[in-house]
DNA sequence: GCCTATCTTATTGTCCGACAATCCGACAAG
DNA sequence: CTTGTCGGATTGTCGGACAATAAGATAGGC
């Protein structure tokens, strides 16, 4: 019959009313926030509960620092800071390599039909470089799965659409790992990957998005033959990688 | 020449180490954390800088509290936890309606596809109790639109892919604002969202993914017409709607 | 025996004050 | 115009304190 009351402790209060500045773009991005003392200050609470409400923004990349720097920078989530809460939240709920798998086919097509749509010369130069880069550095392997995840990345940067490329980073970083499983036990993966990444380029740079959709739906159902034929098991559960990210 | 030499902040140590152990399941959905003097204690520091440490991993979701609790637990972040840090990210890349929209149009076809080929009938259940709702409910407007996105929701569920139910939730809260105005603005909005998912649970219960998936892309496509129609600029800004849910 | 009221204790939220490290900006010197 | 010097401002961390209240234990009533 009634609604619990409603309380929220101080440092939420102070955390959701910068939040909300930030998201109504009157702190605008790039811009120093006030002192921690300042801050304390103008909101009546003690610098820890400050300080509280700080850590809450840093970790949803609303607020950083810039290198090495002191005072916090209003800025808006980066691509890995997306990417990095996504593929977490995605692990914790226990998403296996079929359920990534699933999501990519789903959504890669529509991307690179938006590439070949509006790319512009910069992008389609950005995606050339990755794949030259993974062409050309066959020695490492860890090396040619960041170059497989960085020509999705440049694929989504040329598609203009932010939603897509926020979408993209943290789908491929729980894909690294079996990734680098199907480089290692798939003699022929690299090379498919290579012309298949080719026939990408070559639709994207002829704005043709029907193509370029083709290829890339293509292209993911390699991946889980890739799958199949590395002996990986589509219930694998996925892990984010990061996770030993400490330092100790 | 010369990495910068890596320095973290304590608070920044004790949040990753605590994150580590949770992502790694040492610290296992639903169990307390130590108090924060404990914490304290064993990490050598001072509380106030566990606090802060919580602090962020409370605002990834990794940690909550029972209604009216006192004690940390670990959780997993849910999908209104994940979907609310993800609108976010993309209001602040300035993503428009049209983004939005494309990125629906790539997912939500998979999305219902999946949905089709997986339902169990109790997510069957749920899908029509929501458009059961939408349907009757003629009367208010912004409970409309929530119907909506609860059918959605329920489509992503079914779909059984974490990675799908947790991608819905962020799409739609952005599309929220705008659908309200079609729906104010379209006189036959609301019977054709209504046919649309009519269509839609017929194929998902007949388990017809092909179908489920082209009614999906056509009402998806509805939708951008609905922008046309209700006068509605295909490049406006999305904007998060719960910026104002701060307690003033 | 089970449910309820009461009491204790533990724990969190918040505050205050302090101090070392170091980043920042200005200023002087080569 | 770059490099050294310096004072002030700001952050990171600490210690201790206290009120409010959730959690657990205990006693009492049916």
């Amino acid at each position: 019959m009634f609604e619990p009351l409603g309380y929220a402790p101080a440092y939420w209060r102070v955390s959701e009313a910068i939040r909300a500045r930030i998201l109504r773009r009157e702190l605008a991005e790039g811009e120093a926030l006030p002192t921690e003392t300042e801050l304390a200050r103008q909101f009546e609470v003690n610098r820890s509960t400050v300080r509280e409400a700080l850590r809450k923004l840093e970790s949803n990349g609303l607020l950083g620092r810039r290198r090495g720097g002191k005072r916090l920078y209003v800025t808006r989530p980066t691509r890995e800071a997306v990417g990095g809460g996504l593929s977490q939240a995605f692990a914790l709920h226990r998403a296996r390599v079929v359920d990534v798998w699933e999501a990519l086919q789903a959504v890669q097509p529509g991307i690179a039909a938006a590439a070949a749509e509006r790319r512009s010369d910069a992008a389609l130069a950005l995606l050339d470089a990755a794949r030259r880069r993974f062409s050309e550095r066959k020695a490492d392997r860890d090396d040619a799965v960041r170059d497989v995840a960085a020509f999705f990345d440049a694929l989504g940067e040329a598609s203009g659409n932010p939603v897509f490329a926020l979408l993209n980073e943290p789908l491929l970083r729980l894909l690294q790992p079996s990734l680098a499983q199907i480089i290692d036990r798939v003699p022929q993966a690299r090379s498919r990957i290579e012309s298949a990444q080719k026939q990408l380029a070559a639709a994207v740079r002829a704005r043709d998005a029907e193509g370029a959709s083709t290829w890339m739906a293509r292209h993911i159902r390699d991946f889980r033959r890739g799958y199949e034929v590395a002996g990986i098991p589509l219930s694998t559960e996925v892990s984010d990688g990061l996770v030993a990210a400490g330092v100790s």
